[in-house]
Formats: structure tokens, C-alpha cells, sequence
DNA sequence: AACTATTCATAAAG
DNA sequence: TCTTTATGAATAGTT
């Protein structure tokens, strides 16, 4: 059809070929479009072209999903079913370990031990025994490092406290000069100090950790 | 193409639609193989006729399933991936799960307890009391039963051995008494007893379990 | 992208 | 279903 035959193989001028397939694939997704509304059939085409672009076309009555479900159940033909394979193995092997895991926690909780014999006991205690001793020791930590931490803060409260116990005596005695010296003029200087500096009762917000 | 025009709309006659369906099926399926090849391009075509029957091309270049892989790439459609989005979601479940029972068993076997604070670590300290009661409760058990079972067997052997050690008695007057009634005949009657029944020494074969 | 000579596909009939 | 055949459709090469 066209000026003459011509031999189906690749065509070589690149650019003959990329005419000659925008010709035949609107042909194609012509004629594809004629016999689902002609015949009533289900049609599915799905081409790529060399440089990759895609051009698709399917019957209005159905979607590519469901053609493609219809292929599978006609041809006995895996599409994606490999892939649900794999992760339908995966889902297997980590359903298993998760079973696994649970019986052992369930052990460690000392759930369901009627099954087991003697020596799987002794293992259990065992493992129970170091983790207990690890926990306590984890426990010891801690409350070292809150008892230290509580001394230092003592020690801090009280060097505070003696600090402005200090500094409150010196103003005292100052205040005194001033009323001394200048009887009527600049009184209130107490009162200039800023509410945070004066002294607080020492109240260590720290809990014992039994 | 052929005698007269037709009007693209479906064919009433079931026969002519049959007909067509196979002509034109056969056309299309030709074309795409002829693009394919003149074109070098990739081509899938699936066409299920009214009555179900299927028919199906690919470009010998590909697959299917890789044509559908492309299909998805380049549309962004999913094709079935639904599906595995499910199982993708039940593995990721499983996953969290299988990590969270990792996690607890770690703890409790006393690893990776630094990021734990004081009341996390109590509540394992906790877990891991109880299950080591309930685990020493089970061993008390085994030995209970296992002591019990022993004095049974003490008891019972002390008994088959006064049995045996009357019926010796019993059997040597027996046979000192035929002895003085037929002084040479059915004199070793003793070595027919079958070796089984003879006396045995008390073998308890049982372990303590400490 | 449009044109056109030619081949091809196919509707209808046998 | 297969073949034949007249005819419209598709398209290769050209502009």
C-alpha cells in the first residue's frame, strides 16, 4: 500500500522510520478501535517505539487491568504473579521468625512453659537470670549517677547560699552608710533589685530513684 | 475496503460479526508484527473477541510482563500493583511487629537498655521476675514429679523383690523336697525359669534435677 | 504535514 | 470455514 512494496524489514533512514511508524501506529490503533466497536471485542494495544515513547489504546468497555486479569485466567500465563510469589515468601519467612520470636517472649514471660523439658528450662532461666542481672545493674547506673548528681547540686545549693547570704549582710551594712550619710536621698535601693536576685528558699526538685 | 463501505458500529449479525472479528483480527495482529520489525519498535496486542476467545501478539523483542513493566514506568498507571501495595503493607506490618519483639526480647535478655529510662527498666525488671517464678515453679514441678515418680518406683521394686525373694524360698523347699521324693529325676527345674524372671539388682536409673 | 500512486485489507458473495 | 473479487483504506514515496 503506497508507492510500491516493500520488503518487511527494518528500515534504515531513521527518519523513513520514525514516519513510517506514526503512519502504521495510528493505523494500528485505528483499526483496533474498529473491531472493539464492530465485532464487540475487548482490545488492548500497547506500543513503544524505538526512542521509547508509548502510545496505548483499549477498548472503552474495559481497562488494562482487567484485560490483563482475563489474560492470565485465559492463558494460564503469569504476569505479575512472580513478583506476588517473592513477596508471598517474604511474607512467610517473617511470619515464621515473628512466630518464633513469640514463643521465646512468651517463654521469657513464662507463658506456656508445659511444653518444654528440663533442659530448654534451665536455658530460660539462665537467659532470664543475665537479663535480671544486666537490668539491675542498668538500674545501679542510674541510681549512682542521680546520687551524684544530687550532691553536686547540694553542694552548689549551699556555696549559693553562702554566697548571698554574704552579699545580703554587705548590702545591709550599706544601705546603713547611706542612711547615714545621705538621710532622704536614694532609699529604695533594695527595692531596684530585680526579683531574681533576691534569695530563694532551696528546693531541689530531685526524686529518689528506689 | 471490500464491497461497498461500512459504518463503524457493531455488527448485528452474529455470523458477519464472527467473520469480520476474524478478518480483521488476523489484519491487526499482521500490522503489529510488520511495525515491530519495519519500525523496530515493541508491540503487545490482546484482543478477546464477544465469545471470550483470545488472541494475543508480542514483538519476539519482548514480553509481555516486560512490555507491562514499561507500561507502568512510563504511564504511571498501576497495573497491579495494587495488589502488591496489599502485601506491601502486610509486610511492613509484620516488619514493625517482628521489630517491636525484637526490641523486647533484646531487653529483656539485658540488651541495649541505655536508651530505657528508670520506669522502663522497672517494668522489665518486673517481666523478667515473673517469668523466672513461673519458669522455677515449672522446674519445682518436674521435680516433684520426677521424686515422686522415684519413690513409686522404690516402692514398687521393694515389693517385686520380697516376691521374688519368697518365691526363691518357696522354690529351693520345693526342689529340696523332690529332691527327697525322686532324687534323680526333673532335677534342674530351677534353670528353666526364664532368665527374665530371675532377681534383679535395683537399678533406679533416675537423675535428680537440681 | 499534505498529496497521490499503489498496495493491502476486507465486505460480501460463492 | 476457505476462496474469490470488487472496493475502500492504508500507506510509501514524494513534494
Amino acid at each position: 500500500m503506497g508507492r510500491g512494496k516493500i520488503e518487511i524489514k527494518r528500515i534504515e533512514n531513521s527518519t523513513n522510520r520514525q514516519v513510517t511508524f506514526s503512519k502504521r501506529r495510528n493505523g494500528i490503533i485505528k483499526k483496533a478501535r474498529e473491531i472493539s466497536v464492530l465485532c464487540d471485542a475487548q482490545v488492548s494495544v500497547v506500543i513503544f517505539s524505538s526512542s521509547g515513547k508509548m502510545s496505548e489504546c483499549c477498548s472503552p468497555s474495559t481497562t488494562l487491568p482487567r484485560m490483563l486479569e482475563k489474560y492470565q485466567l485465559n492463558s494460564g500465563k503469569k504476569l505479575w504473579d512472580l513478583k506476588h510469589e517473592n513477596l508471598n515468601v517474604e511474607i512467610d519467612r517473617i511470619k515464621k521468625e515473628n512466630d518464633n520470636m513469640q514463643i521465646e517472649l512468651r517463654h521469657l514471660k513464662g507463658e506456656d512453659l508445659n511444653s518444654l523439658n528440663p533442659k530448654e528450662l534451665n536455658l530460660i532461666e539462665d537467659a532470664l537470670q543475665n537479663g535480671l542481672a544486666s537490668v539491675r545493674g542498668k538500674q545501679m547506673e542510674f541510681l549512682r549517677k542521680l546520687k551524684k548528681n544530687e550532691r553536686l547540686l547540694e553542694e552548689e545549693n549551699k556555696h549559693l547560699t553562702f554566697l548571698l547570704h554574704h552579699q545580703e549582710l554587705a548590702m545591709n551594712a550599706n544601705v546603713r552608710e547611706l542612711e547615714l550619710g545621705y538621710p532622704l536621698k536614694d532609699r529604695d535601693f533594695a527595692s531596684q533589685i530585680p526579683i531574681a536576685f533576691r534569695v530563694q528558699p532551696i528546693q531541689p526538685n530531685l526524686q529518689e530513684n528506689k
